[in-house]
DNA sequence: CGCGTTTACGTCGTTCGTAACGATA
DNA sequence: TATCGTTACGAACGACGTAAACGCG
């Protein structure tokens, strides 16, 4: 059993079974990979993958055994390889980050430039998602780290470091009857209008969802997006009231739009980075970290990325407070 | 970097800095290890070990680090090679158990018997830990199974899996004073009597003592022994009263001696199995555990510890009771 | 001078890629 | 017939063990 095998054994599995495929993804030919399958199984005794004739059909109960401990393996071996470019100042390599559309966005931009601008041989891989996948897409290992929002709750499936509190606000055309307004419009004058809001709004467990049934109202949902730059489209086509994260208006470009606070109900939210636990983390993604949380201690982060500890992180700035120091 | 290089990395950790017998123990020829590991810390790019003149002093930081995450990965191989063994219905290994005194010499051996009846090329290794000092053994990662007890609480350290309740007896010459007695002697009668029993009686939260002081009295302990045939030497040589394990006593081999139950407000004791996590167990190490708990259904064993799952386990009989199915 | 590590050298085994072959839909 | 996996062959690489050299106590 060498690395080498379980490496073509996950790349096969990791390919739907095409071994050609696989051989294209480890840079290395067909059949070398056809050999050292062949190899393993006779080692380990039993079939990796049920063949149809020649060809792979599905895989075996074994083989899903012996698959999720050689992923394991594979993914220690890459710690070690991660752990000692950080330490001889290796900074090439790639950060993968998975996150909601307002966030690569709206807050990531700057934390990614000054990342690409300090590790200029990092290639960052932005990987969007639905609220509700982002952390599954960390769990399967696939990233670095999310960035995700919650309105209470702490995020699961890794370390969750709290980055900043946010509000949600509203955006209307000016010529929107809520336009004139110079204060948040309670909850009963707003769910007399059409909104306009993300995706996950639908849910009846979103916090948008909640406080409306909470105050006995029933939010119309006129339509949903994921990306907030649909959304204040069809605001500006009339569709209704925009309700969107605040990071996602600009003076600059929505100067066209009234833009008021949410209703005073309506929970603040906040931004989480997620970590995948027992991964060591890669320098210039610590300092993506620090960037988006300058109010933590750098060598904290790393002693409670490295130790695995959840320590009792103190309370994240607002947004406001953070996009201020981040860009000075 | 490979599996070889990160098992000779740890072998020479294990081996206390000296190549010469990491070679040894690896079945290798000293350079080879030498070569493998200058390789491994050329690719690395930084020194595992410190150097002093031409042998190693010490392990460096980046060396620790690296070598914990060779730990986990030459463990999931080892997994990887169990679960293939069981698979084939390949049934030689070894089964390294690490207990008490007690269930070593007066609980396992019908069991281990069956193992090796039923399993004849497994080599056991019984090693024998002082009370505390089990657990720690198993977490180091050289056992495969312990047996403890506990006088309450679930053991930690692994998947604690409940075999038999068992009560405290007391020893006597049958000169002794309380020898007369046909019943168990209150907690005041024992105090005026010194003791003898197990080495873990010494520490102040140990079951005995917390009952004892619980009572408002204080136990004299004559002597203390973590061997239950020493405790019965110096018992027979009129030092004091044994207290013990009731598997400890046998009709036949203790006919000379009075056997008494303890008084009733010492805590009724149940004996666990604890199972390293994330380790598979071989097949005649689950047929080990089953004997020991044949209440619980083999299956449902094997679901547990695969799926490291906690089961709310049924109580588990006495150990009247388990004697009994075990030898029948 | 003994112990332990490093270096040098020759051999052996293994892996790899290319190319030809076989099976399947 | 196109696609995908297997088998055959030769070249290159790498790992290993033996033997000798080197440092240190």
């Amino acid at each position: 059993m060498t690395l080498t095998q379980l490496r073509y054994l996950v790349a096969i599995a990791d390919s739907g079974l095409n071994i050609t495929a696989a051989a294209e993804r480890v840079h290395a030919t067909q059949p070398g990979l056809s050999r050292q399958l062949k190899q393993l199984e006779d080692q380990l005794g039993f079939l990796l993958f049920a063949r149809r004739g020649r060809s792979l059909e599905s895989i075996t109960a074994g083989g899903e055994r012996v698959l999720t401990h050689a992923r394991r393996m594979l993914s220690e071996a890459d710690n070690i390889r991660a752990y000692a470019a950080n330490a001889r100042g290796d900074h090439r390599g790639r950060l993968v980050l998975v996150t909601t559309h307002t966030q690569a966005r709206y807050v990531l931009p700057v934390a990614i430039t000054g990342v690409t601008r300090d590790f200029p041989e990092v290639s960052v891989d932005l990987q969007p998602a639905a609220d509700g996948e982002v952390l599954s897409h960390l769990a399967s290992g696939h990233a670095d780290l999310a960035v995700i929002s919650t309105a209470g709750e702490i995020p699961q499936g890794g370390l969750a470091v709290p980055l900043f509190r946010w509000r949600r606000v509203l955006l209307v055309r000016s010529t929107h009857a809520l336009a004139g307004l110079d204060r948040a419009p309670t909850l009963a004058e707003l769910a007399r209008h059409p909104l306009v809001s993300y995706e996950s709004s639908n849910r009846p467990e979103s916090s948008l969802h909640r406080t409306f049934t909470a105050a006995g109202f029933e939010p119309q949902l006129a339509m949903t997006a994921r990306d907030a730059d649909v959304i204040k489209t069809y605001v500006r086509a009339g569709l209704g009231v925009g309700v969107l994260a605040e990071m996602a208006v600009s003076a600059r470009e929505d100067a066209d739009l009234r833009v008021l606070p949410a209703p005073l109900q309506m929970p603040e939210c906040v931004a989480w980075a997620v970590l995948p636990r027992e991964r060591v983390l890669r320098d210039y993604a610590l300092a993506l970290l620090h960037t988006l949380a300058p109010q933590l201690d750098r060598h904290d982060l790393r002693r409670a990325i490295d130790g695995h500890i959840e320590p009792t992180w103190p309370t994240p700035p607002s947004w406001a407070e953070l996009s201020q120091s981040i860009t000075t």
